[in-house]
DNA sequence: GTCTATAAGGGGATAGAC
DNA sequence: GTCTATCCCCTTATAGAC
């Protein structure tokens, strides 16, 4: 049921977003993608943030469901992290896209308090989810036992999201150089 | 001479940009702060692209000159990548900014061409001053024989700049542990 | 659910007085 | 250099017909 006219509003807005940004888009714009009139967005989405703050709720959905996928179908560390960074290699090779997190954070003061919220909570979980699977390959002693899986995560999140902003607007290869720079010192650094 | 209304227009934009982005402010926003008309502010910047452009020329000259004084200043390795992540750090300190290259490749379909290809120049040129530091490391033992200087200098830009989006949609500390844990890696790594 | 019509204000930008 | 006045389009949003 992936054609029901919200889910196309959602994909039509989350790739705008993700490619303009949230101010770098319009009703408009939505409309004339999805082939209906901007009142009839408002049917579904009475405001622009309401929109938004369910894109950050579905992208959310999205990220935690491919993080379990990955735990469930690799147990080493690496294989994980591969998992990991395969995820927003994923939005860069469709669209030159980046993640929804980091289009939103870059213009976070213009955001409405509800969008701040969600993507709060998107960002703090995603490192979660990352610092849950070092703090796993520190058990199994597949990293150092000095090293902190937290401090690790944020590392790993920041340098996704920073490297696909700088692939973007500079070059493709940004991101594969960082994603096997951070698996060579990470893994039993 | 940093009272000229130029610099003053410069200034406010910037901050601007850096948190509410390029397509999150107006001309009255801006007019507003500075204390004069929307159409005054036309007369110095004909168009609001010109100002972007400007802008990020500006912030070039900025992050070059800092990038030298660090080489000026200090020798090792170490000491110039403390340097270099304070140009950042100092971002989010102030106003809980975010480099103001992040803050338009977060919106980089909808900049002006002009504007892109600044932006580019900007992101190239910086992982090339942080490159060149690595590169003076390498040959000094500092860092590993086999470590490529490039892809290590892709990885601290990058990981700089997602640590301030990070950082301030969700929490402070995470620039400086992100900024630990990279120092830890890279030295003698 | 989607449409047309429309409101009310914001956006970048220009003309011309001072 | 800065102002007032104005243009014209875009933007979000609502009312009400179908």
């Amino acid at each position: 049921m992936s054609d029901d006219i919200k889910t196309r509003l959602l994909d039509a807005a989350q790739l705008l977003v993700q490619t303009h940004g949230h101010n770098g888009y319009s009703y408009r714009d939505l409309a004339s993608q999805v082939g209906i009139r901007t009142a009839s967005i408002h049917y579904h989405f009475p405001a622009k943030t309401d929109l938004a703050v369910a894109l950050v709720r579905r992208y959310y959905e999205f990220v935690g469901a491919a993080m379990k996928k990955i735990e469930a179908e690799h147990t080493s560390l690496a294989e994980r992290l591969e998992g990991v960074a395969g995820i927003y290699s994923g939005c860069l090779s469709a669209h030159q896209r980046i993640c929804v997190a980091a289009a939103l954070a870059g213009e976070y003061s213009s955001l409405p308090k509800e969008v701040q919220d969600e993507l709060n909570r998107l960002m703090t979980d995603s490192q979660g989810w990352i610092a849950h699977f070092l703090e796993e390959g520190k058990k199994r002693g597949e990293i150092s036992p000095a090293s902190d899986p937290v401090a690790l995560a944020r590392l790993w999140y920041s340098a996704l999201q920073g490297a696909l902003v700088v692939a973007r607007a500079t070059n493709p290869t940004v991101l594969a150089d960082v994603t096997q720079v951070l698996r060579q010192l990470t893994i039993q650094g």
